[in-house]
DNA sequence: TGTACATCAGTGAACGCGCGTTCACTGATGTAC
DNA sequence: TGTACATCAGTGAACGCGCGTTCACTGATGTAC
């Protein structure tokens, strides 16, 4: 079937997109490749054509979906400064579909347990997010401050929204990712008019 | 072989804090059933004299591991409040052994995608965790800012030390822990002396 | 212009392995007579 | 006191299944002559 030029590599993208979703949903262990290629509408034997294991893949797919978020950690900025990102983390809908939303939430507990050469790209991509949280925080902060305070605001969105998918009951989840946002809104010094 | 009185409702035990601790370990999914039986001394085979399912287990372990968190947190506070609580859960040593740690941070994710069931005895025990903080907030906070307060300095916690245990840079993995501590001190309105 | 051949993304059967679960069995001890 | 039997926590072989990985093959198209 010999395809047109650049068909592998948009095949290849597929692969990773695919994954990237499913990892967030699923979990990393439970998603099996030929469940996922078949997804990606392939069969399960031509994996390894892209792919030297599945690691490989995981580690595209981790990179993937942290600068996929990136991308809309800076829309929500220029909308709207750090507290529309804060509010838009902590939305339901980001609760509701772990599959289109921060890898970090997702995946980090699962993360910590795979090879260091998966870990570096995650921790790359975190740090650029970090950065780009400081560079938005109050003028009257140290830069010492800032750095801690952007880390600070960040544990705390993704421990909430951990929190806030784990726990059993819906009103009390909403009320941890509301208590997430007065927290976050606390730490970055932006007073809280909503609530 | 007819053992003494109790003999059973101590290896049930046993597999109980056995899988505590793996579980945080390894992740749930990734705990085979014979490794872990094997690992407390038995074969695979007597497993379903204890326990209907593995996800019955899981959710015995899952409750084991958060009743001695909070024994332990409970101990932390008696020794110097909050702040000691706070410094305890983010030193190096609970980062390194998820093993022995906090239940939240090593499964929260992994648990999101577990049975109503499994997460109903989970939310319980945080929902009591969570009510001890709060009533060892400031007394000048209103009730409803302590009930989200204790929410967000946990949030910063958990988020915290995963991001920790993620993170491929030793150095930048201690930061983020200086980092959450100095974050929930100050949601908690506690000044930090130490940096 | 027409034929022979090379290319290579994708196919699908097969591999060994460990998974959760089931079940007939073991054998040391307590109880009945 | 001595023997026969019931108990039941734990054993280990077996089940069907899906896993990650390998590999000989397919077949539509591009290239060479």
């Amino acid at each position: 079937m010999r395809y047109e030029k650049g068909h592998k590599e948009l095949t290849r993208r597929r692969i990773i997109e695919t994954a990237a979703a499913r990892f967030r949903k699923d979990g990393i262990e439970a998603v099996g490749l030929a469940d996922l290629m078949a997804e990606a509408g392939l069969t399960h034997g031509g994996f390894y054509s892209h792919f030297s294991s599945k690691e490989d893949l995981v580690k595209a797919a981790i990179e993937e979906a942290a600068v996929v978020s990136a991308g809309r950690f800076k829309e929500r900025i220029e909308e709207g400064g750090l507290e529309n990102w804060i509010r838009s983390y902590l939305r339901t809908g980001h609760r509701d579909h772990p599959e289109k939303g921060c890898v970090v939430a997702a995946l980090a507990s699962e993360l910590a347990r795979h090879p260091q050469a998966t870990r570096k790209g995650f921790s790359e991509k975190l740090a650029k997010v970090l950065k780009a949280v400081e560079s938005h925080l109050p003028a009257n902060m140290t830069p010492a401050v800032k750095k801690k305070t952007a880390v600070g605001i960040f544990a705390t969105l993704v421990g909430a929204i951990q929190m806030a998918r784990a726990v059993d009951d819906a009103q009390v989840s909403d009320e941890i990712l509301e208590a997430g946002i007065a927290s976050a809104l606390a730490l970055a010094q932006i007073k809280n008019k909503a609530s």
